[in-house]
DNA sequence: TGTTTAAAAGTGGCCAGACCACTTTTTATC
DNA sequence: GATAAAAAGTGGTCTGGCCACTTTTAAACA
């Protein structure tokens, strides 16, 4: 009858109800999870099962143990999604591109919901980067592309989003150069004034200068 | 000095010597892992840290188990990280909105994609659509959509659009309506002849009619 | 010899208990 | 009230056991 507990596997049995107990318990990021004996004792199966369940948790960054202290729920921005995957499946090259692809998936669409809505692309937070350009004369590339998933008001997108940007860390996690400055002056202008076309076509030539690097 | 010795849980440490193991033993997709007990001896550690280790792997759908059978390498296809970690991020996120903005944000890409593209647009597939409209009067809004995204190519795309769909799983895995089935016509016309305005046109029209349903 | 059947070995699933290292809480002392 | 020591709580790991299931091996049979 009842799928939960017809699971075969005890522990994805306890994975399932562990999300359940987070939700009913309302637990949030950062507040402590009960103890692994507590579980053990709660869930009437055995210690191990429930460390197997919890293991699974924290290798995909769900939950974060503390030797000694406990379990706790983890932030949204620690799950470990592209961590993960390129660990075991981003070894060919498909992959790769597909989370690049996706990530830039979001990243446009940001750009196009903000350059069409008037109460978002006349933010002041544009202007700052132009700002922070002329005084520093660069800036991080990721910071940019955040704040834009970030204003485009979707937290869901942005949450997958962060999970995608983790693994090209490297790529977008550093100061701009030259000439990216001058392209992300002329998308972000774009998008300012709503030339959506205009600031989608400076942000694919951004992202052409990002994959030749 | 070494990252991988250097990893404080030995489960974490265990992941990675695994993963090392498939890869100099030429391990392939459904293919046999060595046992539990032998992995214990052969790395030094417990089989409670050896089974920590697999559960999670397990969990991603990285790795199958078979009861009394062994431990097999699962096949790329498989994978079920994002279906897990969906499960997490999708549940606490209030908002509905974003959820369908999520999905249709890959739904509308894959149409620009196949638009572009003139070995996607030109396939057999879209025709079958207007045959079976034809003869049936009706189709399965949801498979349409799902076509549109394995058509366009990138799997994990498809993966997370998979998991979104599920969310409004009633408002879309339904016949088509009179109404819609011209708009559907339209958007797909406009997709095979590469008029990728006109079928954004046409499917923003159409996720109008959804909505108002 | 080839087939079928039964036993044995191999393997995952799960549990109980133990010990250690570390953190948090409580208690005793100053 | 502050400090230090003891106790309790908690995760980290291992050992060993028993069960259920699968695969392999060996035995019996035709």
């Amino acid at each position: 009858m009842d799928k939960k507990t017809e699971q075969k596997k005890v522990f994805l049995d306890i994975v399932q109800q562990l999300r359940q107990l987070i939700k009913t318990e309302k637990i949030q990021a950062g507040e402590k999870l009960p103890s692994e004996r507590v579980l053990s004792e709660r869930l009437g199966v055995g210690r191990s099962s429930v460390r197997e369940a919890l293991r699974s948790l924290e290798l995909l960054g769900l939950i974060e143990t503390r030797h000694g202290g406990g379990t706790f729920l983890a932030s949204t921005q620690k799950h470990q999604l592209v961590e993960i995957l390129s660990m075991f499946i981003l070894e060919d090259e498909k992959s790769k591109k597909d989370v690049e692809l996706t990530r830039q998936i979001h990243e446009k669409e940001a750009i196009r919901v903000i350059s069409c809505t008037e109460t978002l692309r006349t933010l002041p937070v544009w202007d700052s980067f132009f700002v922070k350009l002329e005084i520093e004369s660069t800036i991080n590339c990721r910071d940019v592309l955040r704040e834009i998933i970030i204003t485009s008001g979707n937290r869901l997108s942005l949450k997958v989003w962060f999970q995608l940007a983790v693994y090209d860390g490297d790529r977008l996690n550093r100061n701009s150069t030259e000439e990216e400055k001058l392209i992300i002056q002329t998308m972000l202008k774009s998008m300012q004034l709503g030339y959506e076309k205009e600031a989608l076509t400076a942000y694919e030539q951004w992202m052409k200068t990002v994959r030749s690097n």
